[in-house]
DNA sequence: TGCATAAGTGTAAAAAATACAATATTATTG
DNA sequence: CAATAATATTGTATTTTTTACACTTATGCA
């Protein structure tokens, strides 16, 4: 057994972590995605996901998280991985590979100043610019996977206020899925859930008759989950 | 600009790729998974996963294609990434990450000298001993995500060969889902999606009546893909 | 020729998904 | 205070999908 023995013949490589961090906007009703606005050469001006580098005590999750919380200033935000990407030259300056994240918060709970700092805004899917990199690829794969993740978790409401009616939460999906949903099927389906807490507090923004606020009971899903249910919309 | 500028503050890691390789026993009717014996300390002598270093240039799926063809001899295996790990004392030797990938080959197709020379097994997984590092959790995780894989794509003839009956292909799907299936309701099923080719052809082998073949039609599936059909079992 | 063995097939019931429109509530206004 | 305007809420009929369930067929062999 020696000290300090290692793989010697091997190459090493940076690692990164990028992340598409979605939030939708529930004043405009649209998904969007924030972009940051790069700082360095090359591709210096140009936008491109929020990312960093992998420490040498980090996890890549504890990457993300702590990339996560740099720009936005929260913590236990909703994120998974999503895939490596690892063209040889998909970085010029460097070998560099890089695990891309989705990540999902509340698009009014974050920190606006920090933001700003990192010259990051919201853009929407339509008004999103291309992206440095193969980060255009990283996007487009998150998405995805955010609209396979909304139907068969309940993570959309990562995306809402803690209280949120049901037409919010339909919009929400018809935006991240790009449909149109029927109103009564809808709420039929996810009542039938048995998962979100109907409160008797109404949101009376929206029109004179006020509508509902729900709340998600994450302890009934657990419940529920440990019985077998399955999420499904 | 710079002539060999990089990112010097950062630091680099070894990365690996481990390979989740299943089979399908179609005499005893089982799943198995391939481990090779390890020749190397630590854990000399421990059964593992399949893996080796990211080459300098290659990419992940470079490096899980070549060391899938270093154990089997094949080219073209039904591949797909799986995840990251990255617990920083995962391999206690030199901080690596490794990327996991799950692979489906045909168990009877593969090269039996090479994976006697890596002292490699077919493993039930019942039988499946406990493995090093974090590969029981890669394993794990490499199960269940097949076992949602074959339920959404037509992935689970990879493991059969090229024709196939009816009853193997349940039976298959019977030890990857861990469930029992009805014949009727499985083969009204399969056939209602329309992406088998029925041959004239008999295998006798398993009764004297004998039981059709069928050949899975990759260019009827995609037709229909790209028409909007979703395989779903 | 009849027996043993696995292959192959159909129908009824239940559950889930879909299509579709009228009524209820309340602030505002005339 | 009655009418109105605007959005919220709710139910039913139809279709599709899933599930449960058992008998007939083909063939080699005794």
């Amino acid at each position: 057994m020696f000290m300090n023995s290692n793989y010697p013949a091997e190459s090493r490589a940076l690692i990164a972590v990028d992340c598409i961090i979605f939030g939708f906007d529930e004043h405009e009703e649209v998904l969007k995605v924030l972009l940051i606005k790069r700082d360095m050469t090359p591709h210096k001006g140009d936008w491109s996901l929020m990312g960093g580098f992998l420490g040498i005590d980090e996890t890549v999750d504890d990457a993300a998280s702590r990339v996560l919380h740099t720009l936005t200033g929260l913590d236990n935000i909703y994120m998974e991985q999503l895939h490596v990407f690892s063209e040889v030259a998909r970085d010029p300056v460097e070998r560099t590979i890089s695990v891309a994240y989705i990540a999902l918060i509340n698009i009014n709970d974050h920190d606006q100043k920090l933001i700003q700092q990192y010259s990051a805004r919201w853009f929407t899917l339509e008004d999103k610019p291309d992206l440095i990199f193969d980060h255009d690829e990283m996007f487009n794969l998150g998405l995805s996977r955010l609209q396979h993740r909304v139907s068969t978790k309940p993570i959309g409401f990562e995306l809402l206020p803690e209280k949120f009616t049901m037409r919010q939460l339909q919009k929400l999906y018809e935006e991240i899925l790009a449909t149109d949903l029927d109103k009564r099927n809808f709420s039929k389906k996810i009542n039938s859930l048995e998962i979100l807490e109907k409160l008797d507090e109404k949101d009376k923004r929206s029109s004179r008759k006020g509508s509902y606020l729900f709340k998600f009971d994450e302890e009934k899903y657990k419940e529920k989950s440990r019985q077998g249910f399955h999420f499904k919309i």
